[in-house]
DNA sequence: TATGTTTGCACAAACGTTTGTGCTGGTGTA
DNA sequence: TACACCAGCACAAACGTTTGTGCAAACATA
């Protein structure tokens, strides 16, 4: 249905080249098959002329390769991804790589089919940050030795390559700080327990408030979900306890915002009555009121990883298997206050 | 360097059959073409023993088909585009339709370069939330005959089609919901001037004002571009006017983050000293303190029915030219106070 | 038995590239 | 004069599909 567009066989014929030479011409390969100046200038100028660029079908078909990088996000609306999409496309189309994206809704059944649409579409590279613990999927991947990485999240005991935060320095350091400001009770306020990071951030919870020698409480622990609802739900459920915890620490940005929610609700206030620190850094974090103290995550560095990756992998670079986890900074505002 | 995938070929091969006969089994012309059902019971077995995909770079070669969407957006960190992309990608996927990705940066170059590369890899629709004001570039689309679509931007007096929310309205209602709480002083801080959203939030705070007799200052029109940055100068630079505004109009989610930030420099208080209405209602709006009125655009909705018309193009139905602009909605929360 | 019709499939071209190899005409050398 | 050599290009295969057409065998009809 379309208009057709300029072929290379179209400047063979109007050239009176042969299509090789208009092929190698555009190509540059032109003094290793000694193809003549007069030549090159007019195959060229014609190319210019029309408009030509190369089908990337046919190209794709010939050589093997698609210059297009799969991207399989769980939730692109999430700012945090929505970041580290932006930083992964921006570095691909430094080197003329294209991006396929792909929102997986935080539904492991879409994650599935659209890894054998990636496949089927013979990406390049794959970047995914995986919806769940469920991983067989990616097998084929790398059967098929596409390159892989995951950002964000990942597999434990798993050599499939990865770049994230330091989840465990993270969910450290953010407790720390709350202790360090005076609070023992702390509420931690979870997302998807099947992934990698919350366990992470959750033992690096633990391990602050066991080396300041304060009893863990599993009523601490609540929430199962990345989201506003399911943050507001687990901090009125944490707020009910006979004694409620003086702190909470909240595991993403929606988490924070559902939290922050539930506690206006409840007519407390923060951080008089109840400080808050919020994993993952965003934009309005700081004009919030009162501001909140997050835990900033790199998602720049985290996507240019992923992507150099990629790229070096598909160059047959040797590399070393990457597993990175790019250390965490605490930003500190308003919403801690010291106690006692 | 991929590690070979099953073919057609190599079913055709095993089976027995030929190439054309596994090719109809396998899309589904084994009536048309009368093929046994012996056949088809034994490739059909085969093709899923291998987990057999067929190659959409052979498949596209031939049919002239990418089942591909080029969707090109100014900046996917914004919530807005963010949550835009999401609804555009969910509905390409349930029509096994792909989203190839790209971030123009708010840099009208990019923005050319990427509709080359979207025209060579032969996308089949294109969506695009073009830059700026200049549109030569877009040209070629159309004379290729590719369904192009523009959301949330789009141009004047041509006819290219577009769905956006109704910026006029939008302008209108946000700035009539000001003066209704008593505000004559109101400051618009505004976004890139060269797009038409911004030109119609304009008049349509124009028009509410000269509605009710309300003379118009051009110092309190104010801002130029779509960042934190600009929103946080231009109130800087407009609350020191001998008579500042008593209520602020922002243009977009981000500039409103800016606003919010030069007020509480400034020591005033939202909405004690000042009022505030933004474009585009986010989520953590309803948690910022005081929570914040808004104009709300469907997102969702844009997105719907900019792949609709696509696919209607692509499978060459007929359609009036798709020119919509979708109402907005006040959404009246606590930063705007009554006064007088 | 001869002819026509249907069943069930195979052949081959085409989509637009890239690339290994081969060919021709001219120049240089002995 | 004979030969080698090189410059400058063309040929054709291949990538994995889809699809128009052709054709043999089986069956039906007269």
């Amino acid at each position: 249905m379309q208009v057709a567009k300029p072929t290379i066989q179209q400047i063979s014929e109007i050239t009176g080249y042969s299509v090789s030479t208009v092929s190698r011409v555009l190509n540059g390969y032109s003094k290793q098959y000694r193809i003549s100046e007069k030549a090159q200038e007019l195959i060229k100028k014609k190319a210019e002329e029309l408009n030509f660029k190369p089908n990337q079908m046919a190209r794709g078909l010939r050589l093997k390769r698609t210059f297009t990088i799969g991207l399989v996000i769980p939730d692109i609306a999430n700012p945090f991804f929505a970041m580290m999409a932006k930083h992964i496309e921006k570095a691909a189309s430094l080197s003329d790589y294209s991006i396929l994206l792909v929102d997986s809704d935080e539904n492991t059944e879409k994650e599935k089919q659209q890894i054998k649409n990636m496949i089927a579409r013979d990406m390049d590279g794959i970047i995914v940050a995986p919806v769940g613990s469920e991983k067989k999927h990616f097998t084929e991947i790398i059967e098929r030795k596409i390159p892989l990485v995951f950002v964000d999240r990942y597999f434990e005991n798993c050599e499939i390559p990865f770049v994230t935060s330091d989840n465990l320095q993270g969910g450290y350091e953010a407790t720390k700080h709350l202790i360090e400001n005076g609070h023992k009770r702390i509420g931690l306020i979870k997302g998807d327990t099947s992934t990698q990071p919350v366990l992470e951030r959750l033992n690096g919870y633990r391990k602050a408030l066991q080396e300041y020698g304060i009893t863990l409480n599993s009523a601490y622990e609540i929430g199962d979900t990345f989201s506003i609802e399911s943050g507001y739900q687990s901090v009125r459920t944490v707020l009910k306890l006979p004694q409620p915890p003086t702190a909470l620490f909240a595991m993403s940005n929606l988490i924070g915002l559902g939290a922050i929610k539930a506690i206006k609700e409840t007519d407390l206030n923060i951080p008089t009555d109840i400080s808050l620190i919020v994993y993952d850094d965003q934009p309005y974090a700081a004009f919030l009121n009162p501001s909140i103290t997050t835990v900033k995550q790199d998602s720049e560095q985290i996507g240019k990883l992923a992507v150099n990756y990629i790229f070096k992998k598909i160059n047959n670079e040797k590399t070393d298997v990457l597993q990175v986890k790019l250390q965490t900074q605490i930003i500190s505002r308003a919403s801690v206050k010291k106690i006692k």
